[in-house]
DNA sequence: AGAATATATGAACGGCCGTTCCGACGAGCA
DNA sequence: TGCTCGTCGGAACGGCCGTTCATATATTCT
């Protein structure tokens, strides 16, 4: 009878693990994101959890800035602050504009904003 | 004239980087969240940037579960699962209550759910 | 054209991270 | 008291990551 909870032999094609409510395991993975998604927010997550890159992310929710007085803001050279940068496109988490020579940097989107003062919010109320 | 963006000699005692806009740069380093907060957080989001531990923490935020369910429902080693929540814990991210030999796990705080939730919403709106 | 400036990029190195394997420990059961 | 079960913890290894250094590219100035 489905739905009933009850001890799983290792070898009825859910996994090798044997474990106690089955009605709860075949819920989550139901309602588990797809792979994808996981992936992608893992590596949102992964690019957010370096201090250096943390740091301009919450320099630019303030206003967009160029390469070089994020360096200055953050005390880090502009080498650090460019590879930085790359990693943060590529996550689409800032878009630039180019003016001349100089390159100036914003969020791409109000979500990451969001994000990080949540992030903010939760680490302040200790 | 205090106010007036120019260019910085690279000795003025802010750092060896020349910048374009002093006031922003003064105005950033200013606004910064200290670095204790910045190292938590950066923790904090480095700890949720592994696809493992984000699916645990995903499957918590409907409902407390036990190690071995967790592996059952992720279909990784009880080996893993055990790494992965003691990353969770020392970010104070789960919470567990023993009862008998099973450790039942739960996120620690609705902050968690909110990050995630809101961080999901982001991947997904392409 | 040549020099200086702002930024991007690539290589290399040291260190950290996630997984696997194995053993330890405590709780329930015979 | 033994045995099994659920969980935790350490060691080790392969790989990735962040920084530094050096160089490349593009733009402005003289």
């Amino acid at each position: 009878m489905p739905g009933v909870s009850a001890k799983r032999s290792p070898t009825d094609g859910i996994c090798d693990v044997p474990c106690v409510e089955e009605r709860k395991v075949r819920q989550t993975r139901k309602a588990m994101k797809s792979a994808a998604a996981v992936a992608t927010l893992a590596e949102t997550f992964k690019v957010l959890g370096d201090p250096t890159r943390l740091r301009i992310v919450f320099a630019l929710s303030r206003d967009e800035m160029c390469v070089c007085d994020l360096a200055a803001s953050l005390g880090v050279s502009q080498s650090v602050v460019s590879h930085s940068l790359r990693a943060l496109r590529q996550m689409r988490l800032v878009r630039f504009r180019k003016e001349g020579k100089i390159a100036y940097y914003a969020l791409d989107d109000d979500h990451i904003a969001t994000l990080v003062g949540e992030g903010f919010r939760h680490v302040e109320e200790q």
